[in-house]
DNA sequence: GCCCGAGAGGAAACGTCGTTCTCGCTCGAT
DNA sequence: ATCGAGCGAGAACGACGTTTCCTCTCGGGC
């Protein structure tokens, strides 16, 4: 052990840069490789509006081997999870850098949670410049959940993060006022995201619910002033 | 057609009872195998806690042929289905009479909140006499909305349908106030409906959601009088 | 110049499942 | 006794995810 660590010590450095610089072209060759499968991926979400894809779909319009694609992903969950934390991503930046850009923290809150819905409702085109569809991404998330509910939470917990932080800003103000913080932000976080489940079950354009309302609701669950 | 109309109507009352009532025995025949294959699934989901089980399994539990399970339904899809809208069918009873019990309109809303929310959270081992664990079904339900939106939307409709009344008529009676009727309904049951999502995906047992606290979420929401 | 081994492509093969098909038995009506 | 509908049993098929095997190639060491 110790001489292996003298000898990497006494390697003259010109090797170790040979060495990293074959790593970082393999990794960055790998790196590529992979992000034609994703591109693969998301493009064909896309067009079927479906995450009902085949393994041989993303093969042959990625140019690359069954072969290299098990070199990559351990398969086909381990790529959907791929995509599903790349969007988050996404999403999370965009939401930060949203909330980032309110001045009060009830604003903020506002503005995030608009956002969130945004995010998480297939049926909105908002203003952020979504290349394509997520829509089939978080429907699968759902499956998702049930065997990989570890790697998503961890993919979710920034989000959750910037919502009890929020919560936490506003209730401190006293703009809204909770016993709870994490607990409000927990009930708040689930209410927006998953209120894109009633896409299919609202009887009627009417009843479909918009992210201006399902924010008053929160509101005034989180304990806001009611206006008279 | 008149000519066989005619030839109906005379016909023997004899054959014609003969002919109800060999009908009628097929038909309960008919009942009890398609009963058979629904324990059987059921019995199945609740030992492998999933909805992944093989047909081959249920023939096999419920001693019928293959041949037989898709004389009775069109595919797997049918069959998860028939369970999704029995489970529903026993839920919507099992709302009704809970909502029946309460006197006050806002307490009904209140004691039917809490049992939907029961329903629907798999933690929550309820009042309620469960046979066995419907959040496998449950589960699947979100991807049965994708492909059959339809038939889930009808199955749905008399919870909804109680939901509206039930906000309507404690809206009526000043306990709440809400600007709309069907769009609190339709946030409210999602909210609820939706929240056993949040299982795996809350960090500890702390932030967990209990009834209670999504009840309340939803009063202050509703705008119900806060007190000081 | 030759060889060798790692890596990659291609394709065949495998296992699982849902679904369909076919064969043969049984049973009740004529 | 016979015929036909209904049904059980199991083979077979097709789709897919996944694994395996054979081959080719290419770069580095002898």
């Amino acid at each position: 052990m110790t001489d292996l660590e003298a000898t990497a010590r006494n390697d003259p450095p010109w090797r170790e840069r040979a060495v990293s610089r074959s790593l970082n072209a393999a990794r960055s060759r790998a790196e590529l490789r992979v992000q034609r499968f994703l591109d693969a991926a998301f493009e064909l979400i896309d067009e079927k509006g479906t995450t009902e894809f085949t393994i041989q779909e993303v093969i042959d319009r990625s140019q690359q081997s069954l072969r290299g694609f098990y070199q990559y992903f351990d398969g086909k969950d381990e790529l959907l999870l791929a995509l599903f934390e790349e969007t988050l991503r996404e999403a999370t930046d965009d939401l930060r850098s949203v909330a980032e850009s309110e001045e009060a923290p009830i604003d903020a809150l506002r503005a995030f949670t608009i956002r969130l819905y945004e995010w998480c409702d297939p049926s909105e085109r908002p203003r952020r410049r979504s290349t394509h569809s997520r829509r089939p991404i978080m429907d699968f998330a759902v499956q998702l959940t049930a065997d990989y509910s570890e790697r998503v939470k961890a993919a979710l917990a920034p989000i959750a993060r910037m919502m009890v932080q929020l919560v936490d800003a506003a209730n401190a103000d006293g703009s809204i006022t909770v016993p709870d913080v994490r607990r409000a932000a927990a009930i708040m976080q689930q209410t927006v995201m998953y209120s894109w489940f009633g896409k299919g079950l609202a009887e009627n354009v009417r009843t479909r619910l918009s992210a201006e309302a399902t924010w008053e609701f929160c509101l005034y669950g989180l304990g806001a002033p009611r206006e008279r």
